[in-house]
DNA sequence: GTTTGCTATATTTACGAAAATATATACAAT
DNA sequence: ATTGTATATATTTTCGTAAATATAGCAAAC
């Protein structure tokens, strides 16, 4: 019954709100890999102050997603063949974890959440009529991800595996390459929820391997190396 | 030959200084789980500004050893039983991965770093004669495990490992009744290390799981349960 | 032509004060 | 006595500026 004086309840503070952009941003490519984070580009471009500027700037370098070096400045991350490769080793070996334990708690919740992201996947195509990546499919995309994991009950283990997938995004954002490439998700998918649906641990540990190696390839299979492309 | 005008070459930030300060002060326990952290007294306990305090706490925030509640302030991460059980399971899958890695692609140099650390470990006593555990002690405990795993080859799975441990070992320094179990380490840790070397895999896991869910094991079978004693 | 050393400029880092928000206290009404 | 409301206090959040450090430009020496 209390009536706040507030009207609109927007608790974040500045530093949140510019965090979350700056996060984005990277995540999107728009601030290139490598790329120096001068604060007077910032505060202009997010018209906003210096110091919830740093505090988003040294969050974001805990999550690796940008480096700091004292008394030189912040860089966006570089990206390299290497850290994808590592990047590629932790993520099969989270997303194994997270499945196999969810196989093993999982309920009838957990279950009908899989099957629901699935159906909902399917029913929406990975491209848009002019070779773009849909937006809506990707939003899917993570929500099927994420339904498969949905049980495995370990807060440390999600948050690191929400970590990670940022860090795939944005290689994956990075290379066009992987735009163009007819791959037929929905098979591979279905194949997955089928195995974990099954409860069947070891053939959904071999598909979740192959399916994450597959997106590795892909990107590091072109030419396509703005993977290199890094401003100093 | 350049000699450069600053004469200590301390190129640390103060952010940095009262990062590690405060990290330690945590994981010593001297901030107590669920304490507030009153930007006024930081201030005065560490003697510096509040900019550089805040990056260090939001930087602590990110690794989960303070709380960041927006316009209420910071909090010392509490601790619960539903959390340490979390951490166990994140460290026996962490280790066993960079103990599986490392036997795979381990060289001569890394068994001979396991040697030397056990035997280092073994010249001491974990006790001191007042009955407290030996610094050095604890430093050839970490280097001893840092060992195993340094052959992992992988930077993400090595930083998430160095955070955990710092979870750990918080738990540790928080029970009392750790420190009066008489434990046989020496035994333990000479298991684990043979059957790393022999490089069999099945063993070490084994052994690795044991070891690490004994330590949990003596935190929570004692009535010791400082691990409640939160102030708000 | 390359390197060394100095000066000027750009940039990051840190502080102190102002603004915004939350918490505590006092008072009034039922 | 208890709930609700207004006021005062404490605390966090943010900004603007000063201090510290690094980078770039330029001249002199080898």
């Amino acid at each position: 019954m209390v009536v706040t004086k507030r009207i609109d309840g927007d608790n974040k503070t500045l530093m949140t709100s510019v965090y979350d952009r700056l996060r984005l941003d990277i995540v999107d490519g728009e601030l290139r890999p490598g790329g120096k984070l001068r604060f007077e580009e910032l505060k202009e471009r997010y018209g906003i102050g210096l110091s919830p500027l740093r505090e988003a700037l040294t969050r974001l370098a805990s999550e690796k997603l940008v480096v700091l070096e004292e008394h030189k400045g912040f860089h966006v991350a570089p990206i390299s063949r290497a850290d994808l490769l590592d990047l590629l080793f932790m993520r099969q070996e989270v997303e194994v974890l997270g499945i196999r334990r969810s196989i093993e708690a999982g309920d009838d919740a957990w279950e009908a959440g899989i099957v629901g992201a699935i159906h909902a996947l399917g029913k929406r195509d990975s491209l848009t009529s002019d070779g773009h990546i849909d937006p809506e499919w990707e939003r899917r995309h993570h929500a099927f991800h994420d339904s498969l994991v949905a049980a495995s009950g370990s807060p440390r283990l999600m948050f690191l595996r929400a970590q990670l997938t940022d860090h795939a995004d944005r290689y994956r954002r990075l290379s066009h390459h992987y735009q163009r490439s007819g791959r037929d998700h929905l098979a591979e998918h279905t194949a997955i929820a089928d195995a974990v649906i099954a409860r069947d641990p070891i053939a959904a540990e071999r598909l979740i391997r192959a399916h994450l190696a597959r997106t590795v390839e892909i990107i590091l299979d072109s030419d396509d190396l703005q993977i290199i492309a890094q401003d100093k």
